[in-house]
DNA sequence: TTCCTAGCTGTCAAATCTTACAGGGACAAG
DNA sequence: CTTGTCCCTGTAAGATTTGACAGCTAGGAA
């Protein structure tokens, strides 16, 4: 089995149902017993909509919230918070603070005693986790899971394309549902780089008022009521391209 | 030789010659002959800041570079303009397109016959990509290859790191250099929900004045003349972060 | 032809933002 | 006790955006 038709049976999923059987499966076969994937889409920084996909423990995932643990874990802060690139193992130098081993030796009692959490940041503002476990305890267990971090990034990555199809393209999130014009597109991008009406006028050589138009119609279809909230979601939202041009790698190459 | 020790090379690595030195090493032991690494940084979705770590030959990159071959490239296309998160390998189907084709049949002349390309979304707008190839050309260099795929993930995840650390958070680009207040956050995060100067106000309890008076210091800060382009600036650097609400994860996990 | 969409343009008043001037208080580091 | 940073506030003129009014062209689909 090599690393990528492991992630085929995600690619093929069509409900969440579906990718939980299959995620088990492959988790399973990487050695690890637990799963739980977690995103949050910054739709809008204030009331950002959130998404878990367990395959934890129930009494685990109970207490966990109940105790508010969201705030104080270490791989949150790492995957979510500080949205890094690279995994983080479940050590004790890693939950050096008390609450954080505190959680680290609950968790082992429900079962999660070795693991790993892998982050996957999105192409539009969505910062998403995959966190694996074991409850096996041996030197050999941390060998075999050292040994996986590879495949267990892929899987989360993949994990992620899959639910991002699945359920973040539809549910309560708009992500991609707002067709914007090329025009207003336009307007958007030079009205983020802090251009005025005006400018953008000359810019692409229409009136002023032209512009207020398209970009009152752009906030419109976004649902928004002004000039910042437009930029704002439209960016969050990867709706505003960034301009190809022919400089694109064109810089002289290091070293 | 673990999956992560094998990266703390990159770790200790403070110049970007140290930074090449040690990714081909690792390349190598992954079984390839060539890398090439770029980000772009969408500090302004008008000029985007580009930088290119290549361990490619110069004849490749020159003759890519005259024909505008990043224009066309299938792995480009799919690692920096769709921002993906699952790597792509680099198959004629990938390159279905005439121009395309060409591109990969002249690539195989410079002895670059087999390869994939890995995306890394960054925390902070960044796109980047890792692309690794051999001149090998048996099945067994592709069997080779489709092994390692978690392993290269990895390795383009904490180059990126690397990358942050020693280019991307000095030179040009001001990631990281911006260090706006608690209250100018606050302010830029409600300005970019929509919200006028007289509600922020209202919702922080402070005056109309203040707000305006923050927002103009993180404008500065930024080097951006007004507020649209503050906040397109401040989400671009990831300067903005979502309230911590107790909610996180604390919806109902599915199934 | 009619309907629809995308694109384009105008005026005017009210709301909001920008910029320039001015000032004071709290607190930590040296 | 000075320096620096962060926080807070005011006035006022001028620039810009917003919202409501109204009307045009071009092209594709029914």
């Amino acid at each position: 089995m090599t690393d990528l038709n492991l992630f085929e049976a995600l690619h093929n999923c069509d409900t969440v149902e579906a990718l939980h059987t299959a995620t088990t499966e492959i988790v399973k076969q990487l050695g690890f017993e637990h799963f739980i994937y977690g995103v949050r889409v910054n739709i809008s920084p204030v009331q950002p909509y959130q998404f878990v996909f367990s395959g934890y423990p129930k009494e685990w995932r109970d207490h966990y919230s109940e105790a508010g643990y969201e705030n104080i874990d270490p791989t949150v802060q790492h995957c979510l918070i500080d949205r890094r690139v690279i995994p983080i193992v479940w050590e004790a130098r890693t939950f050096s603070s008390r609450p954080a081993f505190q959680l680290l030796d609950e968790a082992k009692s429900c079962g999660l005693v070795n693991g790993a959490s892998f982050p996957v940041q999105g192409s539009r503002g969505e910062a998403a986790m995959l966190s694996v476990a074991t409850s096996r305890n041996s030197n050999e267990a941390v060998e075999d899971m050292s040994a996986m971090m590879g495949k267990t990034q892929l899987l989360a990555c993949y994990l992620h394309e899959a639910i991002q199809r699945i359920v973040l393209s539809k549910g309560p999130v708009p992500l991609g549902q707002v067709a914007l014009t090329k025009r207003e597109k336009e307007c958007l991008l030079w009205a983020a780089e802090g251009k005025t009406s005006w400018e953008i006028g000359s810019i692409i050589n229409v009136s002023e008022r032209t512009i207020t138009f398209h970009l009152q119609n752009a906030a419109h279809k976004m649902g928004v009521t002004n000039r910042q909230h437009a930029i704002s979601r439209a960016l969050s939202l990867g709706l505003i391209t960034p301009l190809q041009n022919k400089t694109l790698f064109r810089f002289p190459d290091l070293p």
